[in-house]
DNA sequence: GTCTATAGGAGGATAGAC
DNA sequence: GTCTATCCTCCTATAGAC
């Protein structure tokens, strides 16, 4: 039973991924991996022991994937946060980009079904997907506030209203998709959040007006 | 078969709603409903024709509960939006609310967790939960920006800014619930939510400082 | 490593007695 | 309406030939 990357094993993964985001996780059978593959359903037990190995290789190779590292940069040696309002935008972008990407969109159906049945996913999304974001979107409005770009308040609920819309609209995108329905004015979502958001804390010249 | 209320039938509803939202539907079977109802097995063909038919039922009760109908008052006849602020921290108390409903927490988990597989859940999902609230949400706006207590934008976007963030937080309270976790920090978004919105829109007495 | 065959069990649904 | 018994299908997983 070799683990490296056979190009079946590689398929199975490819393939499981595609159903369980598409059917769930009990929802697919064996049978139904086998058949999409194209080998006969007994082969898939030389590349992994069951199917719940299967489901656990695919929440391994999430925590590698975009979906969890929205910030592809370090907040320790940063000057990002001087760049304001465009370093938002960026993020936001790679939030919407998530959802139109393929592999990236399966792996958020997949968390999004099994989140609430699999102890695993959740503290995945806990720690990974939710804190870690959410953390260092915070450690990077904390420094734009340092610098004077936006105004004084709590980083962390600040990071938290910027992100839950964006978590909220990539959602909106994947159902409207699944359906066939146009996603144009829900893409739009993305920017004007970020209008609306950096509009409501920025220090531009007149800066005492609120709070 | 009487389709009407006996007690056995609404036992039956309650059960799999409590099972459905924790395994999911196809995660859960007719032995552990009737076991948990109390009855044998076949006994539940007495009172639905199968598990699809229980699923439809609850979705159909779905339409009638709280957790569609988020805003109690109606938008046309309403002197709702002079009270500003209060309506909207009154509408995030009643989503906050939705979380501690142990029925309406059930309903939520199962909308969320079948919403990916079944278009019916879904289009109940769009339009009853996202498009009317949202809508609803937008001509309360809209109205608050003609009396001149907020300042002028686009009241669907507004809306959308609103509504996603107090979607987010409950999310986030059902699944730390089902972890037994503390829910306190979570709570508090709720109101803090509120509060960073109102006065990113609000037209005080200095009126012309953003936009 | 993939095939065929099959074990072994779980699940949905029905029939008929009470 | 509920019980017991049973059917049949579908599923995961294994065994052994190639």
């Amino acid at each position: 039973m070799e683990k490296k990357e056979s190009p079946t094993r590689k398929k199975i993964l490819e393939v499981s991924l595609k159903l369980f985001s598409e059917k769930g996780f009990k929802g697919t059978t064996m049978r139904d991996i086998a058949a999409e593959v194209g080998i006969h359903q007994g082969g898939i037990y030389n590349h992994f022991k069951g199917k719940e190995e299967i489901l656990q290789t695919l929440i391994n190779d999430m925590m590698h994937s975009a979906l969890l590292s929205l910030f592809d940069f370090n907040e320790e040696d940063g000057e990002y946060h001087k760049k304001g309002k465009s370093v938002l935008a960026r993020i936001a972008t790679t939030f919407k980009l998530i959802s139109f990407d393929p592999r990236n969109e399966a792996l958020f159906r997949l968390m999004m079904q099994e989140i609430f049945r699999n102890r695993t996913i959740r503290d995945l999304y806990y720690e990974h997907f939710y804190q870690q974001n959410v953390k260092k979107l915070s450690a990077l409005l904390f420094k734009m506030m340092q610098e004077e770009m936006i105004r004084s308040s709590d980083p962390l609920m600040l990071a938290n209203e910027f992100f839950s819309p964006l978590f909220f609209y990539q959602m909106q995108v994947v159902l409207l998709k699944m359906d066939g329905k146009s996603t144009s004015s829900a893409v739009t979502l993305f920017e004007k959040h970020v209008d609306i958001f950096w509009e409501s804390i920025k220090l531009s010249s007149n800066s005492a007006t609120l709070f």
